[in-house]
RNA sequence: GGGUGCUUAGCUCAGUUGGGAGAGCGUCGCCCUUACAAGGCGAAGGUCGCAGGUUCGAACCCCGCAGCACCCACCA
């Protein structure tokens, strides 16, 4: 684009995708210099997946703070790359097998996985092609898979040595069962749901046919694997009882009646029936009485008691079958509504089971102690800090971690069997064989162990392991630990937990120091986005706009209800009637940080984006603005020039919020930093100093020199506003940098790499500051008469300052140029307090006053009205102060400067007022 | 059952050593002013959830209550 063909608005398509293809071709991704090192590992996304909005929102904060360290000279890294998703990415390719009518067992295990592969191959760069679209600066040639081989290998080495010191062990123990997938979860993966259900209470006869008992159950088809019946052992109803045996109705089979702490003697009836084989309390309270866990159900949850009348029966059919035969025999005493927590599996949502089966675990409890500790010690620390409350009541209460799941894709467990159940866990079968060998003396037949490792092992080792550990790499050396984790609540114990025990545990280090949690996108509403309730906000589609039509299809296909289109379709409609408009990514960007507030939940509101595209625009016009005025300094940029007051205040504005900004980046509020730069580039920057220096350039009374002080003033705070907003808005802040480049000193081929602002205190001029607050008082008291009489903005008014002191003549005679083109007046002139003036409209500057003599343009009764307002407002702060002031204590207590401070304001009020109020009678007896 | 967070302008939200309540969007009024109408200028709008306490002074600190949201948990 040639730098004088700027179009007149603000177009993203036109300038993104060539600036990232030449960001990235040129290798500015790479870490780069010898500055301190940063480093941010990507929380990496499932290769299946395709962006959403908590993406695009997190990964806006990674992006800022990586551009932004980058330009302070750090020698940046921002590790990129994807994860395996064990469960997610079999079922998208188990479910394509599906609808050709195949399942994964006709295929086979390698050729099911080699199947995965060549999908992913095809299609799992979506999530990456879309994090360019972003803007991301994802060091793109160090880019990692969780499956590749060098972090298989993280994964295998990690095992080894954790199994080595015991800290993973296998055994045959309750589990939370998956019965549609067929695989063990962890705690974490299990959601527990309220439902409504009912409690039945079911007699047990006494086996000596004395009588019964009743139990309480939510689950009465368990009761064909009961082992015991159990009562409180101080509970004098049925402590005759304990010892005897009751005749398992429907089964036949004898089971005795203990006693045990764990029943609570006021729930049901105080008798609870023992299911260990499929109850985690049940389970615990067999331990204890040595009874026999009867397993009932097969991997589908479907009854397995061959020979049973039951046999086969999916485990509700079978509920309900149960109950009208024990209905039949009389054995059912009552049935109560009951809600209960019902567990599911988060990805397939199917009711969990606990289920016996042999599985692998980390000791959790010895990984956990230094974990706490090193966010106690501050080695790690939370923002905000809050969160470290949440992550110690979870690792204090921390319970072995369920690793193996039964599935096909992921890292295979490396342990292999000899044909007697002996395991040999190795980093390959070699090894294993030489273990199995040292065993039987001879080669013998090894098989490796089915199952796959839980997706998040390997997440754990992410930090490092993308660095090249095991190995000693110098990546692993420069970038290790990593700066800083950006992540959301959500995954503080499925990811980073784990990643700081495992960190400690195989490096030493902490893996991050600072844990930046963020909270987590809704829509508008509050609600979460989801398919399912068809709110979804695709953030290519706010960056490429869409069609309604477009957008109701998007929403209302494949859903797992097509019973909700409908409804779908309709808030749609309703909420966006024109689709959506187009708003490129960096105004996608600006509302996402400007949404990084310290908060958990983000309502994602459009009116945000829009007006940030709006300021997109303002930016762009603004640059274009400078370009038009500062041709004289192409190539010719000047080093030093001649500043007047304006130049001086708005290089000092610029310094302090230089300033504000590193503060708020150091602590992470990327909210604060755009509220400050879109106030300064906005109100500071468009709507005082260019038009101040319009009126500069234009005024003949203005040397060369000095207007060329205002020119590069123009072009070197737009250059340093840029570079400020960068980090935020990448794309049009290049694009404008590129055009303005010929003039500043600067010679760089890219805005990426130049030095971020600093504050620098010899640039700051107070009295240039203190003049440019006069001269925006006094112009906005004139535009305040203008507005509130509704005069044309057009007209010219003659204005009279009177009074005053002579600090306020001099800034009158220095800035009359100034104050008569911003405040659009035909003539200023000055007159001593207690002078003859005209009827006027009065504003108060100080002890000054402004006046704008009643003419044939000025409204006697609105000026009136506006007075009357104007003294009502003040007389209410000056109540104030006065109550404040007359209550001894306060100036007995209260620091003296505070005193002070009221005081002043009491009077300059009580002045304003009694002003205001002469002018009031003055106008009125006109 | 235990815990956490939130409640400020019509809407979405800032407001950290307690000392004159802010922004964006929306609304109203006047303007197509040669950077920008995706704009300019001006204005209106709040008993800071409720009720106490501490303090000279509370949106902010403490106690209680209400509503909302979320997390954890083995009462069948």
């Amino acid at each position: 684009m040639n730098e004088n063909e700027l179009s007149k608005t603000y177009d993203p398509h036109a300038i993104e995708q060539a600036l990232y293809d030449a960001w990235e071709s040129s290798g500015q991704f790479a870490p780069a210099g010898t500055g301190a090192p940063y480093c941010i590992a990507i929380p990496p996304p499932n290769v299946t997946g395709s962006l959403h909005m908590g993406h695009a929102f997190q990964d806006t904060i990674m992006d800022a703070l990586v551009r932004y360290h980058r330009m302070r000279g750090h020698r940046t890294l921002w590790q990129g790359g994807t994860d395996h998703a064990g469960i997610a990415t079999q079922m998208v390719v188990e479910r394509q097998l599906n609808a050709e009518g195949k399942t994964r067992h006709d295929l086979g295990r390698d050729a099911f996985i080699e199947r995965i592969w060549k999908w992913k191959r095809e299609s799992g760069g979506t999530i990456t092609r879309q994090l360019r679209r972003m803007g991301a600066s994802l060091d793109w040639s160090r880019e990692r898979f969780t499956m590749d081989e060098d972090l298989s290998h993280a994964v295998r080495e990690a095992f080894v040595r954790l199994y080595e010191e015991d800290l993973i062990y296998r055994g045959k123990r309750l589990v939370n069962w998956d019965p549609v997938l067929h695989t063990a979860l962890s705690d974490l993966e299990v959601l527990a749901e309220e439902e409504q259900s009912f409690l039945w209470h079911l007699r047990y006869p006494l086996a000596n046919g004395s009588g019964y008992v009743i139990v309480a159950t939510t689950r009465p088809e368990t009761m064909l694997g009961d082992a015991a019946v159990a009562v409180h052992p101080d509970d004098e109803r049925y402590r005759q009882l304990v010892g005897c045996q009751v005749m398992l109705p429907l089964v036949g089979r004898e089971i005795p009646i203990i006693a045990d702490d764990y029943v609570d003697p006021d729930f049901g009836t105080g008798c609870l029936k023992i299911t260990p084989a499929h109850d985690f309390n049940d389970y615990e309270v067999g331990n204890r009485h040595g009874l026999t866990p009867v397993n009932i159900l097969d991997p589908s949850a479907a009854i397995n008691l061959p020979g049973s009348p039951y046999h086969g029966m999916d485990r509700y059919d079978a509920r309900e079958r149960i109950v009208a035969d024990l209905k039949a025999l009389d054995l059912i005493e009552q049935i109560d509504d009951h809600t209960l927590m019902v567990p599911r599996g988060d990805r397939s949502h199917a009711v969990v089971e606990p289920y016996l089966t042999d599985q692998w675990f980390v000791r959790a409890q010895a990984l956990a102690e230094p974990a706490i500790k090193a966010v106690e010690d501050g080695d790690i620390r939370f923002v905000p800090a809050n969160w470290s409350r949440t992550y110690f009541d979870w690792m204090h209460n921390i319970q072995d971690w369920c690793i193996s799941r039964q599935i096909w894709w992921g890292h295979r467990i490396p342990a292999w069997y000899d044909d007697q159940g002996n395991i040999f866990v190795a980093r390959d079968e070699a090894q294993a064989q030489i273990q199995a060998q040292a065993l039987h003396g001879q080669v013998v037949s090894l098989y490796q162990d089915d199952d796959v490792l839980d997706t998040w092992f390997s997440s754990a080792l992410w930090p490092f392991s993308t660095l090249g550990w095991p190995d000693s790499t110098d990546e692993l050396d420069t970038f290790y630990p990593t700066s800083v984790l950006v992540t959301g609540f959500d995954i503080i114990f499925f990811w980073v937990a784990r990643m700081i025990m495992f960190g400690l545990k195989f490096t030493g280090s902490a893996p991050f120091r600072d844990v930046y949690v963020h909270g987590l996108v809704r829509d508008a509403d509050g609600q979460k986005m989801s398919k399912s309730k068809g709110n979804v906000l695709d953030p290519l589609d706010l960056i490429d706009g869409i069609a309604l039509p477009a957008l109701v299809e998007k929403r209302t296909t494949g859903l797992m209800q097509p019973q909700m289109a409908k409804h779908i379709e309709d808030t749609t409609r309703r909420q966006f009637p024109d689709g959506i408009p187009s708003f490129g990514t960096d105004a996608l960007r600006f509302t996402f940080a400007s949404l990084a507030t310290q908060g958990r939940d983000i309502r994602f509101d459009l009116g945000r984006v829009e007006g940030f595209r709006n300021f997109c625009n303002k930016l762009w016009n603004a640059a274009r603005f400078v370009m038009m005025n500062t041709d004289s300094l192409v190539d010719k940029p000047l080093a030093n020039f001649e500043t007047g007051t304006a130049e001086r205040w708005i290089n000092s504005r610029l310094q302090h919020i230089a300033q504000d900004v590193a503060t708020s980046m150091e602590v992470y509020r990327l909210d604060q930093v755009v509220q400050t730069l879109h106030a300064f580039a906005w109100d500071e920057y468009c709507s005082w100093y260019l038009e101040i220096a319009k009126i500069e350039l234009a005024d003949d009374g203005l040397s060369e020199a000095h207007k060329d002080g205002v020119r590069q003033t123009l072009v070197n705070v737009l250059g340093a506003a840029l570079r400020m907003l960068h980090p935020i808005m990448p794309f049009i802040t290049e694009a404008l940098w590129q055009q303005l480049r010929s003039r500043t000193l600067t010679n760089s081929d890219s805005i990426m790499n130049q030095p971020y602002p600093q504050f620098e205190p010899n640039q700051v001029d107070d009295k240039a500051v203190a003049d440019m607050e006069w001269v925006q008082a006094v112009v906005s008291g004139v535009r305040n008469i203008r507005g509130e009489m509704n005069i044309d903005p057009r007209k010219e008014l003659p204005v009279i300052f009177q009074g005053g002191n002579d600090l306020d003549r001099r800034r009158a005679r220095d800035f009359q140029t100034l104050l008569a083109a911003l405040g659009r007046l035909q003539s200023l002139a000055f007159v001593a307090d207690g002078e003859d003036t005209p009827q006027s409209a009065t504003a108060l500057s100080g002890e000054m006053k402004i006046l704008v003599p009643l003419g044939s343009v000025i409204d006697r009764t609105a000026e009136l009205k506006r007075l009357e307002r104007e003294v009502e407002k003040l007389a209410e702060d000056l109540q104030r102060c006065q109550t404040k002031l007359s209550n001894p204590n306060f100036v007995a207590r209260a620091p003296e400067n505070i005193v002070n401070k009221e005081q002043n304001r009491a009077d300059q009020l009580a002045r304003d007022i009694e002003e205001l109020k002469s002018q009031q009678t003055r106008v009125a007896s006109l």
